[in-house]
DNA sequence: GATGAATGAGGATTCATTCAT
DNA sequence: GATGAATGAATCCTCATTCAT
């Protein structure tokens, strides 16, 4: 028999129904902040399409910035958790990579809502909660590169390719997806994955190597200082 | 040479002012959306920035809303121009694909501040504006499928990708780039160009193929009815 | 005997009470509207003299025309109400339309602020709203008619007059009430109905069908300190 | 050969001609306050329609509120002249009473936007010029009063009559054709004015001393079609 | 848990008016 | 005579938030 997970001290069931409720009222506020925009959205709009008034969401959150707070910071560490069945994932670099494109965009697919909520509002949060969410997000982009540069020193990765700009635009391309996939599009999220993934994996990797010798300046090696953000992350 | 009849004195000077003031009044304004972003942002904000009261933008201008459908225009309109330049390029259709890279990164680079506001804040605008810019902004994903569907028909880039959606995933890409771009950062424009270059090319290309056939499931050729805006469209 | 099921508690009460003050702060408004006319009132005029901040307004109205519309709408709603005095009142033709002259200027004496609110600002109403209102109007023109027609057949009224048009100049002298009525004039309202019946029965009487003499209560001489101005003025 | 009439010093018609132009743009001024109200006319809304911009309508006038003296000032200038036109009428009191009916409501049809913005629009002027309209305009019902009087010393109006009061029924009967007189209604002005006269007249005569047949002239039967409203509509 | 009534600061916008040119 | 650019005060309205009940 499970216990109730934290904090249960009494009224184990009466706190779950806030709990509960409370997350009725952010999914219901993800729902309209994806439809209308954050700044459009006012919290009359939440409170009626949860039923209730103005007011008494008070009793739930202490700002309206703590809903999209919420919502953000839920989507992006759903996001994060898909890097541990990345890294679960049997085989080489390059099936990893592969393997990181489906999950990312499954992702995307599965939890359209809240992460195009994500991507549209995450310039409005606060600064030290942008900060938070930007700390976590960095982890996703550093895994993208510790798998490149796994790849370059399994040979199976172009070694001439410079890891941290390719993963940036790796991940801008797959981030990119909230603004275009489609619910009931002709192609499966697979589908659609796999395309994406003969591309980047053609791009990358080091057998299919294609002479851009000529069109290539000489690379130095410096970083970009402040890179995309991670998969989520925005800013 | 007869002199253009009547508004001479006064008209070409008088007009030309008014035209360059209001310039000077949007220019401010984009910087100010791009630092706080649009709805953050106050017309006073505005105004007193560009040294004038609140109620004097309305001499330029007939609602807020005009600030910024006025800088995406110009931004996207500036965007679609890159185009020519890669219509014009003589080379085959990967070089021809290489200079759109260039032009594209090499655009938004020049013009961050405006073309920032365009992607962070284009869903702000009303329906009707928003569609206008959509319109023009197809050709720009239009264009790109041409230029790959052609290079399928020469043998330059693999036959196996679906070109409706690689060419999506790579404007996702390239759009990316105001996330990331980082002015004063350590690689030059050309660097970070002929980076992506060297991967999206090779992703493509058909003499580099991947063997991505384990990982690929089989393909309907369906197409994505909504796919990804062009190039600066975002909805 | 069983309660109302729920909402008996708080509801009745708790609506009565948002209904009262609501009602309140439109008594409010009329009067200010009153004496300073529509467009010259402010929210805030109405608010302060209400006890509430601007902005608390719009707790009970969605726009200031809100108030125009409710003070107008109750008006002729209520000046609608005393033609059923009149139909059930028991007599012939020309005493009936006696007693609608009566009804009307005594409506007029008791709700003054509101039915000069009503025909000063009728105009400022939306096209929707007014023609709400002038749907209902029609009827009081039309029961007019019906009399002066009824009066006609029965031989009362004088057979030669044009109902339509007389029924208009009727009614456009009694509502011009308001711009002459001083409520603290030397004349009842009785008086005063009773001199304007004198010459409006004698007016459309067929010969010898109504005894002058008769109808008149006796009337002192005294005046009407502020009667209607001359010809076009109107304060 | 006449003289200019004042004021020649030099540029007649330099002078002329502002004048001239002045009353043109009265004139507009008159028509959209006549179609949209005072408050809700713009100073903009006058400039365009006169063919200048804003801000050079104060070349000839002082305040917004100028134009609207001067087309009330003009109108009730207008109306009070065509009393002269009573006076000179040869005949006996109700003679005259039928002619002050036909030419007020002469007036009235033939400058409908002037006298429509004079009856709509007097309470906006400021007191002091409010109070130079109505000086003037008492003289109006000074004279419908000394004309009853005088018809009951001839034994033509009942004695039993309150003159005052009548008096103003009698001109809230006739002022209120602005609300109602359409201009391209089936009945003529002077149909109009025979249906009024009968009734006024029949109204206040003493027993047979008007014959009511005699002073009519042939009326079709055609309606008004929209007719003054209700009781209480306006419009 | 929720309501009802209000707050109070700020928002975009309007507009009569001015005045140098 | 007229323009163009700006003023500055006022306007209606919105909305996140509070708190006694």
């Amino acid at each position: 028999m499970a216990r109730p997970p934290r904090d249960t001290k009494r009224a184990p069931s009466g706190e779950r129904k806030v709990f509960r409720r409370r997350q009725e009222i952010l999914d219901v506020a993800a729902r309209i902040f994806y439809e209308k925009g954050y700044d459009a959205t006012s919290t009359r709009d939440i409170a009626e399409a949860a039923g209730l008034l103005k007011g008494s969401l008070y009793y739930y959150v202490e700002t309206k910035e703590d809903f999209l707070f919420e919502i953000i910071r839920t989507s992006h560490e759903g996001a994060l958790a898909t890097l541990e069945r990345v890294r679960l994932f049997e085989g080489d670099v390059l099936q990893k990579l592969a393997c990181l494109v489906r999950e990312h965009l499954a992702y995307f697919v599965q939890n359209l809502v809240t992460t195009s909520v994500y991507f549209r509002e995450f310039r409005v949060l606060s600064p030290e909660r942008r900060a938070i969410i930007a700390a976590e997000g960095d982890a996703y982009l550093e895994f993208v590169r510790s798998l490149l540069f796994a790849g370059q020193r399994d040979g199976v990765i172009a070694p001439e390719i410079d890891v941290r700009l390719v993963s940036i635009g790796l991940v801008g391309m797959l981030n990119s997806a909230w603004l275009w996939y489609q619910p009931g599009g002709a192609r499966s999220t697979d589908e659609i994955a796999d395309e994406f993934v003969k591309v980047i994996v053609a791009g990358v990797a080091s057998n299919g190597a294609f002479d851009t010798a000529g069109s290539a300046s000489k690379l130095r090696s410096a970083a970009v200082e402040r890179p995309v953000a991670a998969l989520p992350r925005q800013d």
